[in-house]
DNA sequence: GCCGTCAAGTCGCCTC
DNA sequence: GAGGCGACTTGACGGC
């Protein structure tokens, strides 16, 4: 594998990816306008061959040699009591990147916007649905975390227009849960304001 | 060893 | 009834 020194550019980039994913440190990518995209050890600096965003196996390659694999059971993806072990893929940072693009833009995925997505980023249907129902769920909890630390900080000033906001956001959120092909949030997602 | 993250599993609900 | 949703929960994995 050859490899070149890192530009200021890559090292920017790396910052942004680590802090947007959170995923773990190694590796990170940037696309170029090529359509390719350099994989870069985040660790030591090093940038990775040139390779085509098609060449999924180079990716797949990469990150299962960064784990011993050897001929046990567990290797097969067994436990000692012979139950199937459940495995948990670990989606490539360019995947993580596009839907986190396509997530801001858009909350939601009708079905043809899912099956194009799936096979851009190269991930079944049911993949890109679960990261967007997670993505979701996430960014909600998130908010309500946030919410009621604001709330806790508030209390006794009188600031109460925040939850009452809040809970019309709720009512509405209820109501369009089952309807969300219904309403665009103009890309940023946030309470309704009325 | 504990803890946080995250993809996937489960459950109950809704729409069509 | 199928398929999608939110709201959890589970289990694998990595960082400390």
């Amino acid at each position: 594998m050859s490899t070149k020194p890192l530009t200021s550019f890559f090292i920017e980039d790396i910052l942004s990816i680590k802090e947007k994913s959170q995923c773990n440190t190694r590796w990170a990518s940037n696309q170029s306008t090529d359509g390719c995209a350099l994989w870069i050890d985040a660790r030591s600096g090093q940038v990775s061959d040139h390779f085509n965003l098609q060449d999924t196996e180079f990716v797949a390659r990469k990150e299962s040699s960064d784990r011993p694999f050897d001929d046990s059971e567990a290797a097969r993806g067994f436990t000692s009591l012979g139950k199937q072990k459940r495995s948990r893929a670990a989606f490539t940072h360019l995947q993580v990147l596009e839907l986190e693009k396509k997530f801001n833009h858009q909350k939601y995925l009708s079905a043809p916007e899912r099956s194009h997505l799936a096979n851009t980023l190269r991930l079944t249907e049911t993949q890109v649905k679960i990261w967007f129902q997670n993505r979701r769920y996430k960014t909600k909890r998130k908010q309500a975390t946030e919410l009621h630390k604001d709330t806790r900080k508030s209390e006794g000033l009188g600031i109460e227009d925040d939850c009452v906001r809040a809970s019309l956001f709720d009512t509405f959120y209820k109501s369009y849960q089952y309807r969300p092909y219904l309403c665009d949030f103009g890309g940023v997602w946030r309470p309704m304001v009325w």
